[in-house]
DNA sequence: CGGACTTTCTGCATCGTTGTAAATATTTCA
DNA sequence: TGAAATATTTACAACGATGCAGAAAGTCCG
């Protein structure tokens, strides 16, 4: 049915590896006529090589896994994004796997037998277990990406938490801000990305001679829009006097606008609110969401950089990378 | 280094094939007491199964293929949890890959050669030309997802995009709106998207007793918030008589809608906005977007279901499914 | 003219898994 | 008890591509 190999060594009258060679390109192993001759048939038959073969063979596909808790974050679309536009620039491909949010195996994703689909395998943790991770045991190379503590075998990218969530509440301090909520925030898990951004939160206050109030911290079960503007709505009926909002994530943030709006409150003159990760639709709000920016472009590089070394088979001890962040004012917070 | 299938036959002391009915479960064709040996030393080996070598071998993986044009677009973030999901019910996989925005060739991910590693293949076709969907020859079932106008022979899964947009338009109309733009309309390409929804918008006027402005189509570079935010804006400095636009989809609208802020207008009561697609985040803008609601799920599950047909080999013609739309009023029209 | 090279090409084994058919062990029943 | 039937287990050959060692064929030089 499907044209193999052997198909085109017979159609062009030479031995399996000689197509071999001439598919591959390997230098002098050929004569110019008779991969002319291989070249033609190829053409002549469709040919097209069997990646799930080659990777057996020879444990390459060029194709590198990117494994997301879920598809539809935009989080995660913009990291994709970036992602499959740096890889390329090497001649590798990415292909998107959800970890979370199926229905029976949570970790089916990443299972070794999946994982060693690829050549590499990206993985972002956020909200993954710490012991979830620490299981895998593979000889695929695998980059973390996100903002958890997680074990030190592995090479990760990630950013400075807390500093960023520090410059975030300090710049609503600036600009007038003196009580503060955090959405989003928490503390289980000393390792989280919610307890570091809140520390971040709450040393901004001290260090501006400010007590964090003792209800500032709004937990969420989720960090989701729909779970921020209810909880936003409903604490600003209680405590009015809220005049400054950071959220631990844009998403967050979104639906942070829409309580505060809920409320019926106005934003930035009433409530002011910075937001975390810099999506790109923050800027088209109304008003435009002042927010953290990561250097997405300086993490993304890095991780391709680091699967570029560990595929090459570069036997250096684990990375470790912060990626330095950033504030970007917009119409959230005032002048 | 790894563990494979013959190092678990030599711990538990039985052949190779043995080993495989134990993993693969066949029923009645191993022992009992072999079994547990044999799954004993599966646990203490740690062994899992080679995906690649099994597809090799039996051609299939549980793995399906989305093809999107990008990662970073929210409705595909969407498209591709829904699947997810669905797809998990039948215990397939869900690996999701960018056709589009890589450096050098296009459609790499369109390759024969890509498309047979998996069971089946999900191809969203917004941005695609006829042509290149065209070419696909392959043996792995395909799917389209989308609102062009595509080769007949592959299974199709679209919406109606003339009534959704007759729906749309009509409802700017009822809600009192006069002077109507199409932000995103357009002609080229009977075929396309753009250019069906265009027609139900010229025809919602034509069957409200309305002309259509001959300067109502607003064409963009792309489907982009930044790009339909700009041109709003410059449109509206323009003819400030504009008070009802549909925007062509959900994502364009949040550019809309920053647009007509920039002109200094208000959303409802200066100019209404009706999108398309009924993304998640549109529910939470202020106000909350008025859009069309394809009947997401209906169309997940026709695909999936299309998908489970076609691997399990049914040879019926090819279908092509037009989901309904229906209209969800909130705060960007008037009550 | 013959050995030492080079160039070009080939056969074989292999990656890890599974279908097939046949071999061996066990049970059943006359 | 022994033949027939059933239950387990096994060897072998694929799937398609490629590394390796080496075979032909051609080239060079003393």
């Amino acid at each position: 049915m499907t044209i193999t190999m052997r198909d085109v060594a017979r159609a062009s009258g030479v031995s399996l590896m000689t197509v071999s060679n001439v598919i591959n390109g390997r230098p002098g192993a050929v004569g110019t006529e008779t991969r002319l001759r291989v070249l033609e048939a190829v053409e002549r038959l469709g040919y097209e090589v069997n990646l799930t073969a080659r990777r057996l063979r020879n444990g390459l596909t060029g194709t590198v896994g990117l494994i997301v808790p879920r598809f539809d974050h935009p989080y995660f679309g913009e990291l994709a994004a970036r992602l499959a536009t740096e890889l390329a620039k090497t001649g590798r491909h990415l292909s998107v796997e959800q970890s979370g949010a199926s229905a029976e195996g949570e970790l089916a994703a990443l299972s070794h037998a999946r994982i060693a689909t690829y050549d590499a395998v990206l993985l972002s943790v956020v909200g993954l277990h710490y012991d979830d991770v620490d299981k895998l045991q593979t000889s695929v190379p695998i980059v973390l990406l996100g903002e958890q503590g997680m074990p030190r075998r592995f090479d990760h990218v990630q950013l400075d938490n807390e500093a960023g969530a520090h410059l975030a509440t300090g710049h609503l301090i600036e600009r007038g801000a003196r009580h503060l909520l955090i959405v989003g925030g928490g503390d289980e898990g000393r390792q989280s990305m919610t307890a570091a951004r809140t520390r971040g939160w709450e040393r901004a206050q001290s260090d501006a001679g400010l007590t964090p109030r003792p209800d500032g911290v709004l937990e969420l079960a989720e960090l989701e829009v729909a779970c921020a503007r209810i909880a936003v709505r409903e604490r600003l009926a209680q405590t009015p006097e809220i005049d400054g909002i950071f959220a631990v994530t844009d998403q967050v943030a979104f639906g942070v606008m829409a309580g505060v709006h809920d409320a019926g409150l106005r934003v930035p003159e009433d409530v002011q609110i910075v937001g975390f990760d810099n999506l790109a639709l923050g800027e088209h709000m109304t008003p435009g969401l002042t927010t953290i920016d990561p250097s997405h472009d300086w993490m993304v590089q890095r991780a391709a950089a680091l699967i570029d070394q560990r595929i090459a088979g570069q036997d250096v001890p684990p990375q470790h990378l912060i990626s330095p962040s950033m504030l970007v004012a917009r119409g959230t917070t005032r002048e």
